[in-house]
DNA sequence: GTCTATAGGCTGATAGAC
DNA sequence: GTCTATCAGCCTATAGAC
């Protein structure tokens, strides 16, 4: 109720109205389209004020990325919502990941294909385990796999769950990379990733 | 002999020219430091020069990409050589691969990650079967184990081939956007992918 | 074919008035 | 905090002389 408090409302609110516009760039012209000019007159603002808000478009890019990110786990956590099996989360969340990248593909460029440094950046900053938490999602199902028997013992569940993250992204970072290719469809290429993960981790027995 | 022909091979020589140093400049400093003044700084010539040879940049980035395509398939070409054994074969390109992106990022960036028009043009030009040449490479082995009844009957080579090669490129894009992610190394990931692609596959037994 | 010169853009970022 | 004006730099591509 304070006057400053109303006043660093406003402020959130502005930073939140640049990071919008930029999103919309974005998302209709693609990475390269987003300068400082264009968010400014997005907003009605002169592009000197967005360095009131943002030290540099470095910065501001980042901040974009972490809220690609924390949308992208809330994707992923929304998919295995009343989903109990095991499998069928997996599945989930496979499709998931890739009609993400499908749906936003600049911004899915932007977490992932853009630049390292800014990548790394975010992945490390510490408000964003997104990351880690996204991760632990596709881990669980492997593990409540192995509890029940179905794969070995032995089978490494983070290791299996880096190898799933690794397919979805190289399905997501394909199609948007070399549409058409490689031939075999999302929903083929997700299933036989699944199928072979987890029968290929099966318990050994004898074969005749 | 003639003098046109004299004139012709000099012509070829300096386009090669270019691409050598285009390919030096990215490889040293990244593909968005490859300008037209650049390269002409480093074979001597004036900006405008280059333009004699190649219509535009990107035409100049279509001539380079098709060059790293072509390496690409060489490398994993050489992996292989000698090698009989299926598996191994499999274990030889996926590491070849993946060697290759850490090896040339920015040119592994150029191919794949950076301009979806690019990267499709360069794949559907008729005199780039590289990539066809290279997924038959990939599915080569898959059909070997089929006959040898390793893996069953109804297995799709194919389909294998197409989902290890989204493998092995989400190793190398993981690699190339966020160093350190996933935290399983790259020979793990690769091995754990083919014995599960290949167990996963295995003719279907009686389980106890 | 190669040159010089330049057109005609774009960019991120800052100085200084208000 | 927001503005105007501008710096300082980059780029691709072309015109026209030689």
């Amino acid at each position: 109720m304070p006057v400053t408090e109303r006043r660093e409302r406003r402020r959130l609110a502005l930073r939140d109205a640049i990071l919008d516009a930029a999103q919309s760039i974005v998302r209709d012209d693609g990475l390269h389209s987003l300068t400082m000019r264009r968010i400014a007159d997005a907003i009605d603002y002169s592009p000197a004020s967005l360095y009131a808000h943002f030290e540099s478009r470095e910065l501001l890019l980042a901040a974009l990325c972490r809220e690609g990110l924390a949308a992208l786990r809330l994707a992923l956590e929304e998919s295995i919502q009343g989903l109990r099996d095991p499998r069928a989360r997996l599945a989930a969340l496979g499709a998931a990941y890739v009609r993400f990248a499908r749906e936003r593909p600049e911004m899915y460029r932007l977490i992932f294909m853009e630049n390292p440094a800014l990548t790394k950046g975010v992945f490390e900053s510490i408000d964003s385990d997104d990351a880690a938490q996204a991760l632990a999602l596709i881990a669980a199902p492997f593990t409540d796999l192995r509890v029940a028997g179905t794969i070995r013992k032995s089978a490494n569940s983070a290791r299996l769950a880096d190898l799933l993250w690794t397919i979805v992204h190289g399905i997501a970072s394909l199609r948007l990379a070399c549409p058409g290719l490689p031939a075999t469809g999302d929903a083929t290429l997700i299933a036989t990733a699944i199928a072979t993960l987890v029968d290929g981790s099966q318990p050994r027995v004898a074969r005749s």
